[in-house]
DNA sequence: ACGGTGACGCTCA
DNA sequence: TTGAGCGCCACCG
């Protein structure tokens, strides 16, 4: 695995429930700005998923981005965890992102 | 609201 | 080993 990988994971860790991060702050907080994408990437193909809660990655919109095992299911976990779903969004997004 | 272009690291051929 | 395609995106027209 790579060194960025790892990085994008012990990220997502730093996470608190309830409360969401941006591929974009993500990738900023990497080192990485632009590499939204590559962040997406690492997450979708997480090689040791139980460990990294990708479902609390969302976009800079607010949107939900997207989910290997399905948007529906991220929702879930998403509102499981607090986290209120309005719309296709985050609803209070600017309340629960999370910048580190 | 919508589409096209940019940017970055991973994966597979 | 090197090259091209691709993705849970961002930003500007």
């Amino acid at each position: 695995m790579s060194v960025f990988n790892q990085k994008v994971w012990a990220a997502l860790r730093l996470i608190p429930r309830g409360r969401v991060a941006t591929y974009k702050e993500l990738a900023k907080y990497l080192g990485r700005p632009k590499a939204a994408r590559a962040v997406g990437n690492a997450c979708g193909r997480n090689p040791d998923a139980p460990r990294a809660p990708c479902h609390r990655v969302v976009k800079s919109d607010g949107g939900l981005g997207g989910y290997s095992g399905g948007v529906k299911k991220k929702i879930k976990l998403l509102k499981l965890e607090g986290v209120i779903i309005a719309n296709g969004k985050v609803a209070e997004f600017e309340k629960n992102i999370y910048r580190f």
